[in-house]
Order: structure tokens, then sequence, then C-alpha cells
DNA sequence: ATTATCTATAGATCTATAGATAATGC
DNA sequence: ATTATCTATAGATCTATAGATAATGC
């Protein structure tokens, strides 16, 4: 058919096409035929719009991480409010696709981030924020985010109410009953007391000296 | 040379070759030809000690996540010295290997994971820690380990004492200044201060009203 | 007879390039 | 002339099996 009456392909459908198709049958069955396949056109195609399958992958890795709109908060938010709603979407953008999490941490090395880092210190400074916390509070913000998102399916899946195997009562009694207590919440609200637990940890903690309000509202139960 | 006149493999050292191997290389150069080469022997070899190549993968995971010496704690330690002890342990053996972590979590679906589960809510239970924190205490420090070990580079890391690329004080005044309340803290140091602002937070937080003892020490600066 | 290696190889990929071809824009 | 697709293909893998072979144990 060589050259099309209208262009079939864009940068953007083939990024979508394959962040579609790692999502579903995971990186290592990912190739250039297959997701060409997935377009409905033939691999070389694909090779007009990234040099090669390294740059695609970038793109993928850039796409997933990259928030859609700009988060929005009401101007006398604390800031905890602020990073909770970051962290909150970052999450569910990376359970989105759990099969790209490897890409990320692959092609987002740290000093590419520092930029976004810098912003965030200086936020959690303006909010009077001591420079000794700034560290703990994004770093392991982070951390708690990503491996939230990777660890994917979580207790709240777990619970009766989830969609996941559930323990048996008799082999599992404890892990049972603990379960029991978090019936209800769905896993975007059990990641959000985890970071507000995390939080708490940071005010509430010996080191804490400056900061503005003394605690972080937790959800309703 | 047909059979040597001693086994030059076990499924230990293919294992170990195999860990060595990802760890250098990562997860997508791994192949069965380039492992034997590892090891000195041809690729058909392999298969006399692993039926395919994912059972190698399921015992590499398996390896992985497994520590060498179980954890001795003192009798009267207390249960969140515990679950540090193991957390940083576990944290200890992924990053060793950062590129087997998508491996873990592939093989390592949570249902065979409720026995560990239950042990720990069983320990936690009897030192009296209410149902209702147990869930949050174990998913919280296993999304904190993973995360982190999956970030792998931290914070302390970009300090001025660290390996990797510091930040410029002109370009990143802020993060340059938090980073620097840090210098000194080693990465193992610093992750631990997550997971005790962690707890920190389990226990003074709101819902903390049967725990034992008031607070988690905190490391010394 | 069994074990642990080997050689040889079928069969299925994959990445990436060269160069043809048809539509479009100037 | 340029663009966006195609066909064809070189060249490099990989996984896994069949079957040979030499050392060992009975």
């Amino acid at each position: 058919m060589a050259r099309p009456k209208n262009a079939s392909l864009t940068a953007e459908k083939v990024v979508d096409a394959a962040i579609a198709l790692i999502g579903e049958r995971g990186l290592e069955a990912f190739s250039m035929p297959k997701l060409a396949a997935e377009l409905g056109v033939r691999a070389p195609s694909l090779y007009h719009y990234f040099a090669d399958k390294e740059s695609l992958l970038v793109a993928v890795a850039r796409m997933v991480a990259t928030p859609e709109a700009p988060t929005t908060m009401p101007e006398d938010a604390h800031w905890s409010e602020y990073l909770i709603t970051q962290s909150v979407a970052l999450r569910r953008r990376i359970v989105r696709y759990p099969q790209c999490a490897p890409l990320l941490v692959r092609y987002m090395p740290r000093e590419k981030m520092f930029g976004e880092y810098e912003q965030l210190c200086q936020f959690l400074a303006a909010s009077g924020v001591p420079a000794s916390l700034q560290v703990s509070i994004v770093d392991g913000m982070t951390a708690l985010t990503l491996g939230a998102a990777i660890l994917g399916e979580n207790a709240a899946d777990y619970a009766d109410s989830g969609d996941g195997p559930s323990p048996d009562p008799v082999e599992h009694p404890t892990l049972r009953r603990a379960l029991d207590t978090i019936e209800g919440l769905s896993s975007d609200e059990l990641f959000e007391t985890f970071l507000r637990t995390y939080l708490d940890g940071v005010l509430g903690g010996s080191a804490c000296s400056a900061t503005p309000t003394p605690a972080v509202r937790r959800l309703p139960r």
C-alpha cells in the first residue's frame, strides 16, 4: 500500500499502544513486530517515528511517569496535602501499568530528577519545613509510592471484599482478623493511610520542631 | 569432553552465576547461552538442572529474597526493632542485585506469602499491637523496603560524601542544603530513619491506643 | 545402567537497514 | 522532492530437543 492517504501512525499512538501491550503481555513479550501488529502496520514503519527500540522505551517511561493534568490545590492547603495528592496520582499512574515499572526505574536516573526535587524542597522550605526533614519526606514518600505501586495488589484486595484470593481463616487466623479491620477501604484509601502514617511520623517524631500544624488529618473511617 | 571427572555444575552454582550475570548486565541481556559461557559450559547443560528458563528464574527470585541466616534478636527487643532488622536485611539483599527486583515482583505472588504474613501478624499481636494496625505496619514496611531498594541509589549517594553525582549548589540550592543535613549518614542508616519515621507515625498517630512503648528510639546523630 | 556433559540443529524469533512505492505538496 | 508506508532480508540471537559420548557405580 505504500503511503496511505491519511497517516495511520503518530509517535503518540505508538507510545500508547506500547504501554497497552506491555501492560497486557509484560515487558519480556514486547517486540517491534508485535507492537506493529497491534497497530495494524509492519515493524519497519515504527522506525520512522523512533530511531530504535530503546528510544521508544524511553518515551514510554516518560509517558507513564508524567501526569496528564498538573495538580491544582486550594491556596490554603497544608504542604502534606499537596504531597499526598502528588503521591496518590503517581501511584495510580504506575499501578495502571505495573509492567512498565521496571522501565521507570531504568530510564529515569535520579540525576535527571534534581530539578523536580529542587522544586519540592523549595516548596517544603516555603512551608516552614526544616531542611533536615526535607530529604526524609521527599525520599520516603517516593519510596513508599514506588513500592506500593510495584507491590500492586495490596491488602485491600485480600480482604473479603477485594478481588484477590483471601487467606483461609483457619490456616491464617491472625492475618484474616487484621485484614477484616480494613474491610471497606479501597486500595487508594489504604495507600493514603500509609502516606499519612509516614507523615505523622515525620511530624510527630523527635526531629519535629518547626512544623506549622500539629498533625495531618486522617482519613475518615 | 562428554561427562567430566568431577561434575562442574550444581543447581546452586547455576543460580549464583545467574544472579551475578543479571546483576552485571541486566535482565534483558540474560540468556541461557550467555549464562553457560559464564560457567564455562554449553547452554544445553543447563537444562540438566532446570527444566526451562522460567524455573531457573523462579529459583533466582527465591534465592534473592531468602536471607542467608535467620535473624536473631535479644529476647527483650521491641517488636519494632525486629521489623526494622528484617526490613533492613531485605533491602540489603535486593539492593545488592537491583536488576533482579522485577523477578521478585513477578515470581513471588502475594498469596504464597500468606504464611509469612500470618507469622508477622501473630508476632505483632503477641506484642500487643492491635489488629487494626497490623496491616498498616506489615504492608507499609514492605512497600517502603521494596521502593527504597528499587530506587537504589538514594539521597546518601547524592550528598557530598556519596558516590553519585551531586546537585549543583547554584542550580539546586535548596536540594543541596537539604542533602547537606544528612551528610555522614550511610544509605543503610538513612533507610533506617525512613523506617523509624514510618513506625513513629504508626505509634504516634491518632489510631495509637494500645502500644506498649511510647516511641521508637531514633538513630543517634 | 546412569549421569553429566557435549555437538548439532530445528524452528522461532528479533532488530534494523536497503530500497521500492504511492500519496502529497510545491 | 518529501513523506509514510511497504517488501525483503541480512545477521544475530534464543529456547529447547535429539542423540552422541565418556565417566561412574553396581
